[in-house]
DNA sequence: AGGACTTAGTTATACGTAAAACGTCGGCGA
DNA sequence: TCGCCGACGTTTTACGTATAACTAAGTCCT
């Protein structure tokens, strides 16, 4: 009898062009120049083309030991910014063969505990994400190939960076520039490295500066939260001239916040961002923000992934990003 | 010699325990109730957790025939609503131990014309979203199971819609309800099912009102690109006082035109928009949009395909979608 | 003429898992 | 006492592929 609709397997293939299995899978795997002629070659391609052949990736898996399948582990597809990361890994991920599964990292998907019970693929290497970076490694210790991504380059380990640090030192100098000195910085409520490092690097700035000040108030990451946190920070302005947020939804929130106050920006507020999402030209006016080139954050996570995968040793790269200067900011006035 | 740094395998685990890998396949695999004592299991349970014991899954996926792993394709990734649909979508599939490995189609991604090639991992199924469908079955056949998203529900096979034209005769009798009667809409310069049915359901309203006028401009989906296409529909104005729009980044481009042309939203102009993306509330005045949930959309999709997998016949599932009515939309002057 | 090479394949095997088929040993009812 | 059954495993096999190892027939060089 036959058997149950099933897909075609190279031995279909093998049976139907008239030679051995092992010949299909020379031919098909380009492996053949010198050991199948070229006639027999095109026969065998016929053959698959006319079944509608499609190799089983399961079992070369199996066989080759290897999946060309990595995890990038985000902390969340909310936002552009991540879906960024994804395309310019899946971009240099497809150009080499390579495909790429998401793992969202915070509460909302299943049994968020571990990652590669989650993505069902066996995997070769993992690209992680900030925060998730530590947690990773005590899950899975470090059998797999790692590359963090936003995480404390002094870990050993291979690194991919934004150079955020530049970033906040160029609003820095942007806005002491217009003549401010009493700041707001409208932090990010979330555990992260990144984040303490635009903290660190604004404070350890404007240490410099005589008669400068710095406040501090924090959200979570989203508009409406900045709203509220940035109207309870400017109710006494107490002098602040000048708010520098850590994300531009944060920005976003606080140019709801200074409607509600009757502050405008930028002639009574100015604002800086950071991201240059979609949102940042959006607004009005358009917000002064730090960009950051997702895409090709994402990238060169995985051009160092496969570097490690090939057997290279753990390397630290960082990556320029540019301040935007846009209608949020001004001269103090 | 020891053989190179690799991952246990269940015949090591076998050893540890002084069992068989048979017994260690059926206590793991949770089959073993009457087929091994629980002292034998417990001991196989202890090996497994010493070793780090992970199970192959492309060994496991091979033997099965199945892989637990599904496709989504989407347009993009570029905007938080396919961020969304995947997050809902691998929510639901990882409550059912399936993982969702993601192929944004168009341009941008390597060898682009076969997802099933790119996406690396051996599939069950896939769900896919608006334009891909048609091109999908050209490259595919039907040889996986398919459930098609914001696609013609009368094509045969599964398919999962939110209701856009219900949303579309919302929009519509809010703004005919509040006087209007000339009416632009912004359509999105996009080949796909959905933005025909936007076109099509507002025409068919408007055609039932006597006086009611509608001229049609199109974009592509950008905010830069709205922003010149409805500035240079707006410049003669031919007494249009509410502008219809595809999508909510439309809008925000109709905000940036309107301010350039001097006119008021919404005083002079009311705007509406779709999608209910965080846009939609960080522009002022806050967007009417109609609402629509991405992650439950991903969920059904998700739910849809599960059920093509037990075999069960197809169906069509049809998505309520709301009106939120905000500040961008007012009373005809 | 006879080995060495080349060409064009074939045969055999391993990857790690799941599960069907097959022992083996007591105990127990008839 | 015999036969059968349940408990507890083990042996064996198949999944589909890639590739190492082998074969067989020509070709060429000396």
């Amino acid at each position: 009898m036959p058997r149950a609709r099933t897909r075609p397997t190279s031995r279909d293939v093998a049976r139907e062009a008239g030679v051995s299995q092992a010949a299909v899978s020379l031919v098909l795997g380009d492996k053949w120049r010198g050991r199948v002629s070229e006639t027999t070659a095109e026969r065998v391609r016929e053959a698959a083309r006319a079944l509608g052949y499609r190799p089983n990736l399961a079992a070369r898996n199996l066989r080759l030991g290897r999946t060309r399948t990595v995890l990038l582990v985000v902390p969340a597809l909310t936002t552009e910014f991540f879906a960024g990361v994804y395309t310019g890994a899946a971009r240099v991920a497809s150009r080499h063969g390579f495909g790429v599964v998401l793992y969202p990292s915070p509460e909302g998907i299943g049994p968020a505990r571990d990652p590669f019970a989650s993505a069902q693929a066996a995997l070769d290497g993992v690209i992680a994400s900030s925060m998730a970076a530590e947690a990773l490694t005590a899950i899975r210790g470090d059998q797999l190939p790692l590359v963090m991504l936003d995480s404390d380059p002094s870990a050993p380990g291979t690194t991919v960076n934004l150079d955020i640090a530049d970033g906040v030192r160029q609003v820095a100098e942007h806005l002491l520039g217009l003549g401010h000195r009493h700041f707001l910085h409208l932090a990010a409520d979330v555990p992260s490295w990144t984040f303490e490092v635009r903290a660190r690097e604004l404070e350890a700035r404007l240490r410099r500066v005589p008669g400068a000040s710095l406040r501090t108030a924090r959200s979570p990451i989203s508009i409406k939260g900045a709203e509220a946190a940035a109207e309870a920070a400017l109710t006494t302005r107490e002098g602040v001239t000048a708010v520098v947020c850590d994300d531009d939804q944060l920005a976003a929130g606080v140019y709801k916040a200074a409607r509600r106050l009757g502050l405008r920006v930028p002639s009574d507020l100015s604002v800086t961002g950071m991201d240059d999402l979609a949102l940042a030209t959006a607004i009005d006016p358009e917000l002064t923000t730090v960009r950051l080139d997702a895409e090709l954050f994402g990238e060169r996570g995985m051009e160092a992934l496969l570097a490690v995968l090939n057997g290279e040793p753990p390397s630290g790269t960082n990556i320029p990003v540019h301040l935007e200067v846009r209608g949020s900011t001004t001269r103090v006035p």
